[in-house]
DNA sequence: CTGTTCACG
DNA sequence: ACGTACGTGAACAGA
């Protein structure tokens, strides 16, 4: 079977530049519709998977119909410059991706689609499915055979078959041409019959099928007709009237299955000749960013955009893709605020636009800032075991996941239904603006204490709503809706489609220079913010499994952001609680509050955490619970630490002091960060960067640099022990690392992993002086992610 | 595309 | 008087 997809060209770019803003590319050039027609093409290519993929096109100048109506398609309005420019130029995206386009002189486009179908349905293998921007082609329809692809709302499509057009129209697709004879069809300004109407004309069709039928019965016998629902003396008359209006305009209407071309299949199949490094060359020109991704994603291929074009780029530059790769890490260490740094972000380095120019230079950068150990020890040896994490994917057990969709679109459906009962209308309840409106202007609920969005609208976030939860029931339904709906969408409904149907597991693409602090980033899908808490985040976790013979480990690391703020600061109770094995938050608690409650515990962990992110007494306040908490409180809680963890206040200080004169704050193996705006005269900007500068080092040293050397060691020990086969890891979750283990080794094996990740920091001598404080892996086994922690 | 909301560490 | 706790990615609405 062979699925071939015809494109109406010119309904799509019509329809593309009517959606799309309007962008334009650097230089001016107006490419919104472009781009309309690429993403177009692209959810076709991932939606349908064709074998062939053929482009019709209208030519400019009349068509047979002009010549025989002259006012044939008068109603529309000329087309824009904008327009008309981009659909010329859209010819070079065809031919880009290999498609073939078809058009003759005096010939619509339909009349294209509608000759090529009837020759491709004579063999029965072939499907059949006209990609069309409006209704005119539904005639061509047959059977399942010959199918078209319409679009719906937005960028979503609907199929029709046969099937779909009788519950539509109420007869089958051979008879459009009959129904716009007679009812006609102001888009293309075919009269039909003035006065006849839908619902007459398919009456008529139904009754007596084809206008010729039709009218031979009529000529035989009026009454035939007059008994008809409907039909009343005056309709008869207009159709007497009309029999030549009625003709003509079927005639106009039909779309020609006969045009005389030559056609044929193209000798390759479309993904076989798909040429990316051309696809790729025109996105560039066009500026179209992220488009060769969705492209690749779309064809199933397992790669990354900027690598084909960076390939394609070195062969011109004559350099491989190792060093590119290891230049692009150092460019990330010099400016972290550029995530996944592109060949130019390397060439930025030099005016020459030499890439060995560019490689001194970064060089001598990386030296002069202490960055060396960071690239060669960590960030190096990581990036090839990044590759095989996002080569080996996470196993999914898709029929759970996929009743899991049905089990809770099933409760979204009743939930919906109540909260529309309770709000006593139907609205839609994911569009905050709406249900702002809804709740606090025709709900009046009350408004006191509620926050205002930047915009100046009421916000509905989870914070807010609570703070009215008493006041009416509506609000916990509103709560478990978003919930379920943000769960359903994000984790279930948009991970299903993504799953490989070869392997059924599922490849996320880890960022190993992604983020400002260096941690790594995870995306398409993100498995770094898959859910864990609650009756749903179990749900959810449960479909990860193991590979059958295998079993997931998970490994984290206990505390890790306190420890690194151990170290870095050397704060004297901070190091002697981890050396001594105590529980920080009760420790903490017992030296604020003078005794280790639960409830002592649960505020001294909040202010912890609190600590590490640079909190002010508001925070503070907000997160101990503004009812229990008063400022006045708050504040002397963060008086109390630093009082009795001065080392760590004296850090935070000497911090911000030697940011101000370096320009950045740096992590226990030297990652830099900087902070151009530090010494703002705007308060806001001036605290903010502090607390980032604040943060920084602590989140780098522990959730990027040990994170990063736990995953060269373990790699190191695999292959050191030739493991290879034994042991795979699946996933990074900032301060855990998933694996996938051998069931009969999983038992020695698991704990010599949390061994060798709690000796990172002996097995890597930090290049500066610090108080060591010894590293905590828990560990935990399962079958899938759901029992693990 | 931007703004809002919310999932994770 | 208040959007002032860090770092992400993703879905959706609306323009």
């Amino acid at each position: 079977m062979k699925k071939i997809v015809l494109l109406d060209s010119h309904a799509i770019i019509h329809r593309a530049y009517h959606a799309m803003p309007e962008f334009t590319a650097r230089d001016g050039t107006p490419t919104g519709g472009l781009f309309g027609v690429c993403s177009i093409l692209i959810s076709t290519i991932a939606e349908l998977q064709p074998d062939y993929i053929i482009a019709t096109y209208d030519l400019p100048g009349g068509t047979f119909r002009h010549e025989a109506y002259d006012d044939y398609k008068s109603g529309r309005k000329k087309s824009d410059p904008e327009l008309v420019e981009q659909i010329i130029k859209s010819r070079d995206i065809f031919a880009a991706f290999g498609i073939p386009i078809y058009e003759l002189a005096g010939y619509e486009a339909d009349d294209m689609l509608g000759t090529i179908a009837e020759i491709l349905k004579q063999d029965k293998n072939n499907q059949i499915i006209i990609a069309s921007g409006d209704h005119d082609t539904m005639q061509l329809i047959e059977g399942d055979q010959v199918q078209i692809m319409t679009p719906k709302k937005g960028m979503s499509t609907t199929m029709y078959n046969e099937q779909a057009v009788v519950d539509r129209y109420g007869f089958g697709s051979n008879f459009i041409p009959d129904y716009k004879g007679l009812a006609g069809d102001p888009s293309d300004n075919i009269k039909g019959i003035k006065g006849v109407g839908a619902k007459t004309a398919t009456t008529l069709i139904v009754n007596f099928g084809t206008l010729e039928d039709m009218y031979a019965a009529l000529h035989k016998d009026e009454s035939k007709v007059l008994d008809l629902p409907g039909i009343t003396p005056r309709i008869l008359g207009l159709l007497k009237d009309g029999e030549e209006d009625a003709l003509f305009s079927k005639e106009l209407a039909t779309i020609k299955r006969d045009v005389e071309l030559e056609f044929s299949l193209p000798e390759q199949e479309f993904k076989d000749g798909l040429n990316l490094a051309t696809v790729g060359e025109l996105f560039r020109q066009l500026e179209f960013r992220t488009m060769l991704d969705r492209l690749q994603k779309a064809m199933g291929i397992k790669s990354v955009a900027d690598e084909i074009s960076l390939s394609d780029r070195l062969d011109i530059e004559n350099v491989s893709v190792e060093d590119a790769l290891k230049y692009k890490l150092a460019v990330h260490l010099l400016n972290p605020t550029i995530a996944d740094p592109t060949l130019d972000d390397i060439l930025a380095f030099t005016s020459t636009g030499e890439f060995n120019d560019a490689t001194k230079e970064i060089e001598q950068e990386i030296t002069k800032l202490g960055l060396e150990y960071v690239w060669n020890e960590i960030e190096i040896p990581l990036a090839p075991l990044v590759a095989q994490m996002d080569e080996q994917g996470f196993l999914i057990d898709k029929k759970l996941l996929e009743k899991k969709s049905k089990d809770f679109h099933k409760k979204i459906d009743v939930l919906e239904k109540e909260i529309h009962k309770l709000a006593g209308q139907e609205f839609n309840i994911k569009s905050t603006k709406q249900l702002s409106v809804v709740l606090f202007e025709d709900m009046e609920l009350p408004t006191k204490g509620i926050k205002k969005t930047p915009k100046g609208v009421l916000s509905t976030k989870e914070s807010e709503l609570e703070k009215i939860a008493s006041e009416h029931a509506i609000i916990g339904k509103i709560l478990e809706y978003r919930e379920l709906t943000k769960l359903t969408s994000t984790y279930i409904d948009n991970i299903i489609p993504m799953i490989n149907t070869g392997s059924g597991r599922l490849y996320s693409r880890f960022l190993q220079n992604g983020t400002v602090t260096g941690r790594m980033s995870s995306k398409d899908p993100n498995l770094q913010n898959i859910p864990t808490g609650g009756d749903y985040g179990k749900e959810i976790r449960e479909v990860f499994i193991a590979t059958p013979g295998t079993k997931l480990v998970s490994c984290d690391y206990s505390q890790v952001e306190l420890r690194a703020a151990a170290m870095l600061s050397g704060d004297k109770k901070l190091v002697e609680v981890f050396n001594n094995k105590e529980d920080i938050h009760s420790r903490v608690a017992l030296e604020m509050f003078g005794e280790e409650s639960a409830d002592n515990r649960r505020k001294a962990k909040v202010i912890n955490f609190g600590i590490l992110y640079g909190m002010g007494a508001n925070a503070l306040r907000k997160n101990l619970g503004v009812e229990t908490t008063t400022l006045q409180e708050a504040r002397s809680y963060l008086d109390m630490y630093f009082e009795r963890f001065s080392g760590v206040a004296k850090y935070i200080e000497e911090t911000k002091l030697s940011v101000k004169e370096t320009g950045y704050s740096e992590t226990l193996y030297g990652r830099k960060r900087f902070f151009p705006k530090i010494n703002s005269t705007v308060p806001f900007i001036k605290a903010m960067e502090e607390r980032m500068a604040v943060n920084a080092p602590i989140q780098g040293t522990a959730t990027a640099d040990i994170i990063k050397l736990a995953m060269i060691d373990v790699s190191n020990y695999i292959t050191e022990n030739k493991l290879e086969d034994q042991i795979k890891i699946l996933a990074q979750v900032h301060d855990e690392l998933v694996f996938e283990i051998k069931e009969d080794i999983v038992g020695d094996l698991g704990p010599k992993i949390q061994t060798v990740m709690e000796a990172v920091l002996d097995t890597h001598t930090p290049p500066q002086e610090y108080s060591p404080v010894p590293l905590k892996v828990g560990f935990s086994v399962g079958n899938n992610w759901s029992e693990l922690k």
